[in-house]
DNA sequence: CTGCACTATGAATCGCTAA
DNA sequence: GTTAGCGATTCATAGTGCA
């Protein structure tokens, strides 16, 4: 069984334990601005950018150079407008040195209900990808996802036109290299991602469903690489890195939620040391 | 039938011509960086924001202070990484006095093909909102949408491609026949929209499909309202505005599609001159 | 009028090579 | 060095025509 690290503490702290270039993956989703000062997270949003600014450099430490720093983040509401926090995060981020690789979307499909007078229900996310380099680890091919029915009468015979845009050196199109097509059958996705939130978890809130962080792992580490989540409140990054095999480093401020994690994410641990082997392998198919 | 307002020319220059505080709606989809080179020249991104400027400052004068802007672009990827003029062009608008107050994502269901290294399709659009003040005009009834129960249920007595063909409807609520929905279960939206970009339509190629505009000039105005876009293109969103009887304000420096636009919009003047109700009335079924 | 097959096309990006 | 051009790669949808 892969190794799991938390830490109860700090962010900014506890990272300084950790080594340079060493995480293939950080995926967080940060505490979100609040006016409210006093509540736990709670980052008042003016002072979000110059909060966050020194965590990321030390993310930026931590990162292998083809590793990825996955950020959920979205602004908030703030005297009717769209704060500008995020924004100037991102722009801030890029001085410090990461380069602001792709902007994913996380459609969040059973929203709560809601009404404003100006305002309809906000379903979507921001999933920031953030490197150190052009040149990073991505395997595209794990999280391949089924297409459209379509395919299956579309690709017995193409069209005249899929095979004219063929032989046309202008237009660029489907058609190209038709070998490629036969008996395909899975599609690369894109870079929105349609989830529904979770709310089959009684006891805590978690910041997102399991899907989420899976599907980044899975695209960007292989089996025993160094995922991290330097806000893992519930703990599900962590625990969904456990379950496929990578090496999970968590910490939390929280000393609830650190044990929670703790004892979540170690089960009976005297039983399974002689037995990890066989544990690991059986528990393949609970993906 | 009301009025059309078609002006050939830079977008700058033909903005003086509008009074204050004259318009209820502007929608427009400006060209992107380095995009449409052969119609608007092509801005550069590191200069996108310095381009857009000035012309906001017009939009911001021309608005009325109940008046909403919707701005959709994109930014494009520059070596490898996302380009940050919008994020700049947002900051930029709010220090010239825009309130930055909503930003809705367009999900293109069916985005053009392709597949890098690093990189998925890329398959989401902003709708950045902007207003003048924290009070504006909304018409949230107008854009409501069918509820997920009742949807399911009348719809699981549907053929299999009736299903697929109308699921647009029951996600986003911009089906054609919406008006069949009226008098059911009814939601209000979301700020995600999920729409296909127009495939059908041969000759000219659309910045979106009529859909997207008409659910804004639904959203944002009244019959008798205001809608402006300063560049108009192929004039997707003054066609609908003149449909559902908006007065329309058209700019656009390309002579072809000014003339495209004009065609559409004027048709058979001298004869609709004493018959303007009844084609109007007649035309409704033509959407 | 419905169901089905067919067709056209959409604000793309990367890496290599030539100038 | 720097830029510009071009080949390679890749899906999903709506409209049309016809049985």
């Amino acid at each position: 069984m892969v190794d799991i690290d938390l830490y109860l503490g700090d962010a900014l702290q506890e990272l300084a334990h950790l080594e340079d270039n060493s995480v293939d993956l950080i995926i967080t989703s940060p505490p979100y601005a609040d006016q409210r000062k006093h509540t736990y997270g709670g980052i008042h949003p003016d002072e979000y950018v110059e909060w966050f600014l020194p965590i990321s450099e030390q993310l930026l430490r931590v990162l292998k150079p083809t590793g990825t720093f996955i950020l959920n983040i979205k602004e908030r509401v703030v005297s009717g407008e769209r704060h500008t926090y995020v924004l100037e995060l991102i722009l801030a981020m890029r001085k410090q040195g990461w380069l602001w690789t792709e902007e994913f979307i996380w459609h969040k499909k059973n929203c709560y209900p809601g009404k404003w007078p100006n305002r309809f229900r906000d379903t979507w996310e921001r999933l920031l990808q953030f490197n150190k380099q052009r040149q990073f680890k991505m395997y595209q091919e794990e999280v391949m996802v089924p297409m459209g029915d379509w395919a299956q009468t579309r690709l017995r015979k193409l069209s005249e036109t899929d095979l004219r845009r063929d032989e046309s050196k202008v237009e660029s199109g489907f058609g190209k290299n038709i070998s490629n097509w036969i008996g395909r059958r899975m599609a690369y996705p894109t870079n929105v991602l349609h989830m529904a939130t979770e709310c089959g978890n009684r006891n805590h809130s978690a910041a997102f469903p399991e899907r989420l962080p899976e599907w980044f792992i899975n695209l960007f580490t292989e089996e025993g690489d160094t995922v991290l989540d330097p806000f893992m409140g519930s703990g599900t990054s962590i625990y969904v890195a456990q379950r496929i095999q990578r090496h999970a480093i968590g910490i939390d401020i929280n000393h609830d939620y650190y044990s929670m994690v703790y004892e979540a994410t170690h089960p009976k641990q005297a039983f399974l040391c002689e037995e990890e082997k066989t544990y690991a392998a059986n528990n393949h198919s609970k993906g």
